[in-house]
DNA sequence: GTGTGTATGTTATAACATAACGGAATACGC
DNA sequence: GCGTATTCCGTTATGTTATAACATACACAC
């Protein structure tokens, strides 16, 4: 596997695991927040499937290595990683992909193939919905934006 | 298409819910397809609560009534709900919720109160998110588009 | 070494969702 | 009418996702 799809493009992964990781790690340090073992390796494991996965998924890979078995494990660590903002949550799959742009702060919004299930990230701009939250008082702390729909690799293969 | 959510806002209740199933079951008509007592009572049910409601709280309501008592009976009616657009889901929350807007085809947003619960719709345009996924080729079919955060009830009395 | 806080381990269960099968009701062509 | 196709409903069983609650371990400050 020289090269995996990142949204719909090629790029380097190997590379882009080992930088995320350590990115990671370093803001864990300025925020006084601790980068466990589960939670790395749970981190690494998302971001080598580069993929969404579920909990369980995940636990199943960290129960291989002798890192826990039991769903509150995966729960917990993969809590604290999109606490972080290093790991998005995927409501309409509930399932969890690694951040792609780990480093912005950001509202990320999600384009979900409904063939191949792949699963870009992009960023999400306040548009009118935020307007007019604002217009009625609604305060608002998180996003979720999500699309379905089929990926450019998918759409001559699929007619429906 | 108004850009107002309602929600947040006083209204003739039991008018809207009179109203909201004669127009479902005129679109049934229309459309060829059956309302029956199940969904029917089903989106009574929703639109009485006028909250989101998940699908065990709809069976018991169901179950009360004699109407159905196993999970599927729920699933199905709501399954047929959404697709008729007269209900959404929310992701978020996994529950239902009566359309507010039944007659407009539209693409729904949320407002999610996370003190309260209430949860607001309002429309979604088309933003910077749906430009930048034509521009990768992604072809969206649906959208989830939900924000969680304090309603102007609740900010007062909730300090984080 | 004692208290405090954070993280982990474990049990148990809650909450959400659907596959699969059979039967009842209805619609439709003939 | 009568056969047949379709749609909807009832039920069993199970699968999937998520968390409450409690116990244990460890690090660090004092």
């Amino acid at each position: 596997m020289s090269s995996t799809p990142i949204g719909f493009t090629a790029h380097d992964h190997a590379h882009c695991v080992k930088s995320a990781l350590a990115a990671a790690q370093t803001v864990c340090v300025q925020r006084g927040v601790q980068m466990t073992p589960v939670r790395l390796r749970t981190l690494e494991i998302l971001l080598e499937e580069h993929a969404a996965m579920g909990a369980y998924d995940v636990l199943a890979r960290l129960n291989v290595e002798g890192l826990g078995s039991k769903p509150p494990v995966a729960y917990r660590a993969l809590g604290f990683l999109v606490d972080q903002g290093f790991v998005h949550r995927i409501e309409r799959l509930n399932a969890f992909i690694a951040c792609a742009y780990p480093q912005d702060a950001h509202n990320p919004a999600f384009m979900i193939c409904r063939c191949c299930g792949t699963v870009a990230e992009a960023q999400a701009q306040s548009g009118t919905f935020v307007q007019s939250a604002a217009q009625t008082g609604f305060q608002i702390e998180q996003t979720v934006i999500e699309a379905e729909g089929l990926c450019p690799s998918c759409q001559p293969q699929v007619q429906s």
